[in-house]
RNA sequence: GGCGGCGUAGCCAAGUGGCUAAGGCGGAGGUCUGCAAAACCUCUAUUCAUCGGUUCGAUUCCGAUCGCCGCCUCCA
């Protein structure tokens, strides 16, 4: 099966054609940064995190851009997310988006997301928006009134074609109040004008102001991947208006399509409704890394599609820990044996198994990115796996590494979920191995009161022991 | 009110116009073990919210009903 993306735009999987041979130029939108980010923010970068992981594991070379709204993502009250958060934490704006950029990439890199190629940020490209804004003035979809900008959605009729509704559908005013300034209640702003008590402001032609929300995403990525560019991605919640508002003003600059596909995640549920900050039922992800692995919170939210909501609470976490562990133990079991095995040549079993497991894996991967129905295959490999070592007497070194290869592969390279570390690489090894070893003297001797007291101790400080036909092992306890 | 989506085992979750309805967690049994634990092996949905329709055949397509969720200028 060729690789096929759900393509918002036309409501169909579609086989992906690039651009560019062998390039894929994709741009998801990025946080706000005024406050800690959660598990919702999790499930959205991870599952384009292993789609860009994915892209390049097929040899593709991604250029991926996410931007940073640092200015311009105004509350219902008209108030900037920005500016709020500073005045919460008695900070210069940009003090404060310092402090939460710098969050943000600490939680993606403690949950193994690859870092984007480009992340730009909405105030270091003014110049660009100010031009943007200016050009379609001069094409005449946009007006100036009272020193902000609007989009005027009646010169492009196109506008809808993403999310599918007509501007004399919606109830205009049904969650903001209609603004007075707007020809039309649906037309969008692409430059505010700033009163002087707004901290963060610009000169620009219309006087001082600053950009809208949507004008960011599109000049940004114009700027970095072209005026058509091959992935757009984001949360299924800014489809409309944000990604709707970027289209437009976008095709109507350049004449031309934006993103040939759109992509949409689904939402962090929390009790069957969606996590968010104004509900205030979010989980921020350095509080779930207390409790939970970077590779756990991955695993459990890949074995959801990245279309479908998922609902996070402790009992899903604890199932998902729990199947991810039983993987990696698997996996490092088959790592261990390489060890150990003979030389020899590698059994002609192994190319089967791995080629109908790559076949599988990759069938599920390709069709818009199945993860969990990829992650099952991996369950199903194991199994095979498992089956064919205890079926042989031995089985070679050769063998274990091709078994591996697509281990590595996937688990590692694709899905993330292997961590960067072994849990046995702790600085108290060697005490742990001394005290197994002193407590192997004991059994030998079936001093059982005494070796099962050492085991008890080792247990209350997570370290599990595990009595093999040769050697005992020990391992950390997740959590 | 408009637009979009969902309802599959105790829980989570893929999927399909007919072949055994994936996989995970949990549960049951077994192998191993001094006992454990872990690991491994086996089993665990005659049925896909309800009711109609189309069809030789529907969980899958169509319609209605019930329940839930998202969006309608704040969000990943």
């Amino acid at each position: 099966m060729p690789l096929t993306i759900y393509n918002s735009l036309s409501r169909k999987k579609e086989i992906f054609k690039p651009l560019n041979e062998g390039r894929v130029l994709m741009y998801v939108c990025g946080p706000t940064v005024y406050d800690y980010p959660h598990i919702g923010h999790a499930k959205s970068y991870i599952s384009f995190d292993v789609i860009v992981r994915y892209f390049r594991y097929l040899n593709y070379t991604v250029r991926y851009v996410q931007n940073i709204t640092d200015v311009g993502h105004l509350l219902d009250s008209g108030e900037d997310r920005i500016l709020k958060g500073a005045k919460r934490e008695k900070l210069e704006p940009m003090e404060l988006v310092e402090r939460y950029t710098w969050a943000y990439f600490d939680a993606m890199d403690a949950l193994n997301v690859v870092r984007p190629d480009i992340s730009p940020r909405a105030t270091g490209h003014v110049p660009e928006q100010v031009a943007f804004v200016r050009e379609l003035i001069r094409k005449g979809y946009a007006y100036e009134m009272n020193g902000s900008v609007y989009f005027d959605v009646t010169r492009w009729e196109s506008y809808g074609k993403l999310s599918g509704r007509k501007v004399e559908d919606q109830q205009a005013g049904a969650r903001v109040d209609v603004n007075e300034e707007k020809r039309n209640p649906a037309d969008f702003a692409l430059w505010k004008k700033a009163e002087p008590e707004h901290v963060m402001q610009w000169d620009s032609p219309w006087g001082r102001g600053y950009p809208g929300w949507h004008i960011e995403c599109s000049a940004m990525s114009m700027k970095y991947l072209g005026t058509t560019f091959d992935i757009h991605g984001g949360g299924i919640e800014n489809q409309f208006p944000h990604h709707e508002c970027e289209i437009a003003q976008s095709e109507a600059l350049t004449g031309k399509p934006f993103a040939n596909y759109w992509m949409h995640n689904n939402m962090v549920l929390v009790n069957g409704v969606k996590m968010s900050k104004s509900l205030g039922n979010f989980t921020t992800i350095s509080d779930a890394l207390q409790k939970y692995s970077g590779e756990q919170i991955r695993f459990f939210i890949l074995q959801t599609h990245y279309r479908s909501p998922v609902d996070f609470s402790d009992d899903a976490m604890d199932a998902a820990s729990q199947g991810l562990d039983r993987l990696l133990s698997n996996y490092w079991n088959l790592k261990s044996l390489l060890q150990q095995a003979p030389e020899g040549e590698a059994n002609p079993r192994t190319e089967e198994l791995t080629s109908l497991f790559r076949e599988k894996f990759e069938e599920q991967m390709n069709d818009d990115f199945n993860t969990p129905a990829a992650i099952a295959q991996v369950f199903e490999y194991f199994r095979r796996v498992n089956k064919f070592i205890t079926s042989e007497n031995a089985v070679s070194r050769s063998s274990i590494q091709s078994l591996i290869q697509p281990l590595d592969d996937y688990l590692d390279r694709v899905l993330g979920i292997v961590p960067y570390k072994k849990p046995q690489d702790i600085s108290a090894g060697p005490f742990i191995d001394l005290l197994i070893s002193v407590r192997n003297e004991l059994r030998r001797k079936k001093e059982w009161q005494l070796s099962d007291f050492i085991r008890d101790k080792l247990i209350e400080q997570n370290i599990e022991l595990e009595d093999g036909k040769e050697e005992t092992k020990w391992r950390v306890r997740q959590k």
